[in-house]
RNA sequence: GUCCCCAUCGUCUAGUGGUUAGGACACCGCCCUUUCACGGCGGCAACCGGGGUUCGAAUCCCCGUGGGGACGCCA
């Protein structure tokens, strides 16, 4: 059976380069009927924190992206770690340094002076005293001649100089397993048979390739893909914004949007720009996967998030909504129309529910805020006539729904020889308070009769 | 510094030896219109440079340039 993994780190938030990784991963095994494994790698105990795990269950969860098989923790794993670690070193493809890391640090910074690229020179390869003082750590002995191909899904073929690889370290002082060490111990344990991750992994390829076939596993194929820049074509990180895939949904974006705008970050199919996720499940495939890195693109992101936010279910946007709106100060849900109804009325303005969130706000919110430049600008007292009658037919009005509010607009509007428009441009900053919402029936209809009639004497009172 | 990877409109991309180099986002203009949007139509805009290979290169090869990554008892 296929199956893939991702193994995020737990030292931080879920980073929304990660998340393409992971679609990729996750499209792959659908595609291919396999299994998705989340394994969490926490060998780094100093920096691994719960906090992090639950950010990344979280983000996973919140965009679908589950896993068949895990989550899985290094942590738990130690002793399998050691066990194979010990097994190596008997047959005498692992072994011990004593080297300090002050001794390396200088040895480094020699090979540096000389140009060199830098790595372990393997001057503990032949020594078998230990040093006093000295916890010995364990190293993998690589290979000091010939070449390691890593045939790569995304690159192609791609071929490494041995002796540019140097002796890594798989056991630390402390007997914990270092990543190379565990990823391929894992990837082997787990069944992995497709290796789909990051780039900057790419060079570690070779000495993994080596170790699995120093324990005589089976090599699995490798997928890398290219990084995801910022707008600006740097390495993403805070200041672009969200990087953290839980920002995106506080932002109100939808996880559809996001995983569509995702899976167009290095790979197309033709001219498409929307895929439902049965689409991509269906049409990925990482061999499809183009190589250059790509920069992240919010305007195109939120383009998408509209084009959903026009398509989904009112009653999925409508909880979205009340998110957005239980988090804003002064907003009481009860005080205002249901949610759905606001929802019609709005996702075809709003990019992200925090925006639509942000412009339908007026509707929850008891104190009226005017916005005076707009009053000074649509609200002369050559209207008052208008709004007067308006007001008394409003009151008269039995039905209150858009169709009739409607009527009673264009009554007026015709019997005081007003254009549609003209009327309702007043009439909308004096309900809204401001210049911009819904068809003016439409907003009337939501803000409701009290509100309506209330804002209207409000705003004659001004007037007259 | 050494090694590895990458290179089509501003951005995401299609393109796999012969195309007026296509689409999308953004931007600009027009239309629609009840504000804002949505929608429709149109426009601007690209093969990093130099050598080859070939009758013919965006496409294949080499060099350069630029960008990125790796070089940890991090992952």
């Amino acid at each position: 059976m296929i199956k893939t993994r991702f193994a995020p780190s737990p030292t931080g938030y879920l980073h929304i380069g990660g998340v393409r990784t992971a679609l990729f991963c996750w499209l792959y095994a659908r595609r291919h009927g396999g299994h998705f494994v989340l394994r969490i790698e926490d060998t780094d105990r100093e920096r691994s924190t719960q906090v992090a795990v639950d950010a990344i269950l979280d983000g996973m969860a919140w965009l679908g992206l589950d896993p068949d098989e895990g989550p899985f923790y290094q942590s738990q794993r130690f002793d399998r770690y050691r066990e194979v670690a010990a097994r190596l070193l008997a047959e005498g493809k692992a072994y011990h340094c004593w080297c300090t890391r002050e001794e390396l640090d200088q040895m480094r910074a020699q090979q540096q002076a000389r140009g060199e690229r830098p790595g372990y020179d393997g001057r503990c390869r032949q020594r078998s005293e230990p040093r006093p003082g000295v916890t010995p750590v364990l190293r993998f002995r690589m290979p000091l001649e010939g070449d390691t191909v890593v045939d790569d899904q995304v690159r192609g073929r791609v071929v490494f100089d041995n002796r540019e690889i140097d002796d890594l370290i798989i056991l630390r002082g402390d007997g914990s397993p270092t990543y190379h060490f565990s990823v391929v111990v894992d990837d082997a344990d787990m069944g992995i048979t497709h290796v789909i991750r990051g780039d900057d992994h790419l060079n570690n390829t070779p000495r993994q390739i080596r170790m699995i076939e120093a324990l005589g596993l089976p090599v699995p194929v490798y997928a890398h893909l290219p990084m995801i820049l910022g707008p600006d074509g740097a390495k993403l990180s805070k200041r672009h914004g969200a990087v953290n895939v839980l920002e995106y949904r506080e932002q109100g974006y939808l996880p559809e949007a996001v995983l569509n705008y995702l899976v167009r970050l290095g790979w197309a199919h033709g001219d498409q720009e929307l895929f439902s996720i049965e689409e991509m499940t269906r049409l990925f495939d990482v061999t499809d996967v183009n190589a250059s890195a790509a920069r992240i693109d919010p305007d195109k992101l939120n383009w998408l998030n509209q084009q959903y936010i026009k398509a989904a279910p009112a009653a999925r946007l409508a909880e979205g909504l009340r998110a957005q709106l239980a988090a804003r100060e002064g907003c009481e849900l009860a005080a205002g129309p249901p949610l759905e109804a606001v929802v019609e009325a709005f996702r075809e303005r709003a990019v992200t529910l925090h925006e639509m969130a942000e412009s339908a706000g007026f509707l929850y919110r008891s104190e009226f805020v005017l916005d005076e430049k707009a009053a000074a600008k649509h609200l002369k007292p050559a209207l008052a006539p208008a709004l007067q009658m308006l007001q008394q037919r409003l009151e008269g009005l039995a039905d209150w729904r858009r169709e009739t509010l409607h009527e009673a607009l264009a009554a007026v509007a015709e019997a005081c020889g007003l254009g549609f428009g003209k009327l309702g441009q007043p009439v909308r900053v004096a309900v809204t308070g401001g210049t911009v919402s819904p068809p003016i029936d439409v907003t009337l209809e939501l803000v409701g009769r009290e509100r309506v009639l209330a804002r209207l004497a409000k705003a004659l009172g001004r007037l007259l």
